[in-house]
RNA sequence: GCGAGCGUGGCGGAAUGGUAGACGCACUGGACUUAAAAUCCAGAGUCCGAUAAGGACGUGGGGGUUCAAGUCCCCCCGCUCGUACCA
């Protein structure tokens, strides 16, 4: 019979659905294990980073459950979202119509790649029965101070009356209207993240599987620094400046002050000073995004302020107003110090301003290290950390300072001012203010009735849906229009897939028993933001007592990209794979027949087309060779390049594979292992126990590629074995048996199939992991590379745990060995069972 | 700009500081076939050498530590991710 993939496929995909073997039920004989991929957003159809995924989140879930452990591998939909209402108003659709369309044609694919989810708790997070909990969330988060409204910067498009997004705005222009953008002011919901960031950064320590970058990305983003503030009166006014430094020992060489345009008293000066506002007004047209922040040209208006040196009684400092400088971090406000840091070096040069070296170095500056201060009156001689001491302690005696500690980390802004998210609930009361919405009102839903005709947020412009009564006073009152961030969702649904609780956000107990996830798998690109809301989001709860867990993912992995080959026509013009073909390591366009360049390799992308479908993957080759390929060639944290010839790889061993069990003679065979081996019986005995350690660690270390490449040298040793007589069909069969059940959390459906036909009863997808037999463990004979000055130069075999005489001697014997030591050797180095060097 | 990561044959990638290139793809030769595909067997980092033995070079570039470096340290180059309203 021939490998037809889509024939087994859709048996043992019923076969377990029949059964319902992935069903998750809470049972506390078992070890529980929670494996969860990032749920995906429904944009119409699934990609290849989707197939890998979830082909390494069904690998653990499967592996797991051989194993032993009580599996929960749910799936969902992070539903909310921007593409949605660009759909709608690209196709005059309804956001909910296209995402649950989009959410049925997904779900279909996936359940073709065989992934072994408990679809029972599916979940969809624009559904009210899932976004009814997180507006009581919000409530809570409210109610306990954690929630609070202020004023930020938005890019405002003015022709669509809208806000947009960041990706929205391309270089400084909406990207629909082409409308130069505005920044506009906008009051927003903010979250206190900032209040956790200490305890958010202490516990990253005890992430103890996590990746070493994520974490060090997330110390970074959290970005705790000591420093001081300092406070500067301004010559001839009542006002202060404070300014926050984390390095206060360099106040010797301030020669200026810098604020930030957005800061209050940058406002101020504004009123009265017409080029001041210019150049605010300058500032306000750079884009906000972080890398151009940090990109532009530094630029600065000089004002008619100076501040006087705590220290330099003679000395004043001109107070700039600078692009630079952010309102965000710290007080808003620097001084500067050109000698010892590398931005404000490029401002005072650009201005022609002082720079004073404070700390002793080769004159090369700026110079950001440590050293001995000198020019520093109290300071000079001392070095950074004892200076920074001794100045903060100097400034708290003119009580003009103190230690600070300041996180670059911002309050998380949650409003988004759209129509296709989590309705805010709150009411806008003229008399009582802010009201929340009583629970016993809850969900606010969603409208259906609405059209994106009109510019704007719909909700805004729908006819009654804001308009309500006061909560407090029974007054006409207005509800709050903005929708939740879609981090919103995605910050605990992890925990919603333990119990479907209709009432509950999550039921206690199967929250207790099924938390915290043990293995989650998604994007790098999700390293810093969702993580870091997620791990906040649980603090978040348990300081309103909702829950008593504060991290949610005992383990991550993180995956890289599927990229692809480009290609494009001469005239520049991107072409699918699918539209050209090589000939003599040249391309052309399969109908056109011109020559086509091939491009870089890069990470697949609708814009540059250089996409390969996963249907028609399937569809030609079965899920099961989609999955293998995807686990075969890349470690999973690294980027994979899909290649024709990788996938035809993975189909032809599927193929052999699948002939040589078929051709197995197993009629009055059975797999009892003799009582005494020949020689080629054990050494396959010995494979096969290696292969099952080397199988097991590398699925544990998250090193899938390993384990298919040892799963291969397996096969390679059982097919290669010579067969003269029923003993070694029996270790044959014995072995092919096991490499089944290894290689079945990869390609279950072919797996299935296979063990089906060696007339094994059950499913292969029940079977125990196997475990490794000490008396096939190690090879008495080993070889050991002898070098010499650390150049390989010959290879013995002898006796394993040979003592380093005995094995001096056996070197010393290899004529090779002799050729190149022509005197005694001045040092052997020897390590046993490794190594022999000869230092001549 | 800042933060993080990556860089090994023609290609994807293996390698607790101890034989660089496991396993696979592509390739070459052979078998089978009327022929092709598929399949099976063999070969293979590059260069020198005889298709051998053996040698030289070789893990983005430059330097260093070490008996020994793909692996550790310093500098540089290139690419990728994130950069707070994409998900």
């Amino acid at each position: 019979m021939k490998y037809n993939p889509s024939l087994i496929e859709k048996k043992w995909q019923k076969k377990w659905n029949e059964l319902d073997i992935f069903k998750a039920k809470i049972d506390y004989n078992k070890p529980k294990y929670y494996v969860l991929e990032m749920f995906p957003y429904p944009s119409g159809a699934i990609h290849m980073g989707h197939v890998r995924n979830y082909t390494l989140g069904d690998l653990v879930a499967r592996y797991k459950k051989a194993q032993g452990f009580n599996v929960l591998h749910p799936m969902g939909w992070d539903a909310f979202g921007l593409p949605a209402e660009n759909a709608a108003i690209e196709n005059s659709t309804l956001p909910s119509k296209w995402t649950y369309s989009n959410i049925e044609i997904m779900k279909s694919q996936l359940k073709q790649m065989g992934l072994s989810y408990d679809w029972d708790r599916e979940l969809a997070t624009c559904n009210p029965d899932y976004y009814k909990f997180e507006q009581k969330m919000f409530l809570d988060f409210y109610k306990a101070g954690l929630a609070y409204k202020k004023e930020t910067v938005v890019n405002w498009d003015p022709i669509e009356q809208t806000v947009l997004a960041n990706e929205q705005v391309v270089d400084g222009r909406g990207w629909r209207s082409g409308a130069e953008v505005e920044k506009k002011k906008m009051k927003g919901w903010f979250l206190k993240i900032s209040d956790f960031a200490e305890d958010l950064l202490n516990e990253i320590d005890n992430l103890k599987e996590w990746p070493d970058r994520v974490k060090t990305m997330q110390r970074n983003w959290i970005g705790k620094s000591n420093g001081a503030t300092i406070s500067f009166s301004i010559n001839h006014s009542d006002d202060n400046v404070e300014i926050f430094t984390t390095r206060p020992d360099t106040i010797f060489g301030a020669t200026f002050i810098a604020i930030s345009p957005q800061h209050p008293l940058s406002l101020k000066i504004a009123k009265n000073d017409n080029k001041a506002k210019d150049f605010l007004e300058f500032c306000e047209k750079q884009s906000n995004k972080a890398k151009d922040l940090e990109k532009a040209d530094k630029s600065g208006y000089k004002t008619n302020l100076t501040v006087s040196h705590p220290f330099k009684k003679d000395v004043n400092l001109i107070v700039y107003i600078a692009n630079f400088i952010l309102m965000d971090y710290g007080t808003g406000a620097i001084f500067g110090c050109p000698a010892h840091d590398q931005r404000d070096y490029d401002f005072a040069s650009k201005y022609s301003l002082d720079i004073i070296p404070v700390i002793k170095n080769n004159n090369v500056l700026p110079f950001m290290g440590d050293g001995l201060h000198i020019n520093s009156d109290f300071l000079d001689g001392l070095n950074t950390k004892e200076a920074i001491d001794i100045s903060i302690r100097e400034l708290q005696k003119l009580g003009i300072g103190k230690k600070t500690v300041t996180y670059r980390i911002r309050d998380w802004g949650v409003s988004r001012q759209r129509y296709w998210g989590c309705p805010i609930p709150i009411i806008f009361c003229s008399s009582c203010g802010e009201v929340p919405v009583p629970e016993d009102q809850l969900p606010i839903c969603l409208p259906d009735d609405i059209n994106f005709d009109t510019k704007g947020n719909p909700l805004v412009s729908h006819p009654t849906w804001k308009n309500t009564k006061c909560p407090k006073c029974n007054r006409n009152a207005v509800r709050e229009t903005d929708t939740f961030d879609t981090f919103f969702e995605s910050s605990w649904y992890f925990a919603r897939f333990t119990d479907l609780n209709p009432t509950k956000a999550f039921s206690d107990e199967a929250f207790r028993y099924w938390m915290p996830v043990d293995q989650y798998i998604g994007g790098v690109e999700h390293a810093v933001m969702h993580l870091l809301y997620s791990r906040f989001f649980m603090r978040a709860l348990k300081f309103v007592k909702t829950i008593d867990l504060i991290e949610p993912f005992n383990s991550l992995q993180t995956q890289g990209m599927v990229c692809h080959q480009t290609f494009k026509t001469k005239k520049e013009k991107w072409l699918f794979p699918n539209q050209v073909t090589k000939e003599n390591n040249t391309f052309f366009h399969i109908n056109t027949k011109e020559e086509v360049i091939a491009g870089r390799i890069e990470k697949m992308s609708k814009s540059k087309k250089n996409v390969v479908d996963p249907q028609q993957i399937i569809k030609t080759y079965g899920a099961d060779t989609a999955r293998f390929f995807m686990l075969s060639d890349s470690p999973p944290n690294r980027d994979m390049e899909w290649s024709d010839s990788g996938i035809e790889g993975s189909w032809r061993f599927l193929n052999k594979l699948w002939n040589f069990v078929n051709i197995l003679e197993v009629e009055n065979i059975h797999d009892k292992l003799p009582t005494s081996f020949s020689k080629q019986q054990k050494e396959l005995l010995r494979t096969l126990n290696t292969t099952i350690k080397e199988v097991t660690k590398s699925i544990d270390d998250f090193h899938f590629n390993i384990a298919v490449a040892s799963i291969r040298s397996l096969f390679n040793a059982i097919s290669s074995h010579k067969i003269l007589n029923n003993d070694d069909k029996s270790v044959i069969l014995y072995n092919t048996k096991k490499l089944l059940i290894l290689i079945n959390p990869m390609v279950p459906h072919i797996a299935e199939a296979l063990w089906e036909i060696l007339n094994e009863n059950g499913l292969i997808a029940n079977k125990s992991w196997p475990i490794t037999d000490r008396s096939f463990e190690e090879k008495d004979r080993i070889k050991i590379p002898i070098q010499v000055n650390g150049k390989m130069r010959a290879i013995i075999k002898v006796q394993k745990d040979l003592d380093n005489d005995e094995l001096e001697k056996l070197a010393l014997k290899e004529k090779n060995i002799l050729k190149f030591l022509n005197d005694t050797p001045k040092k052997v180095i020897i390590v046993p069972n490794r190594i022999v060097n000869f230092v001549i």
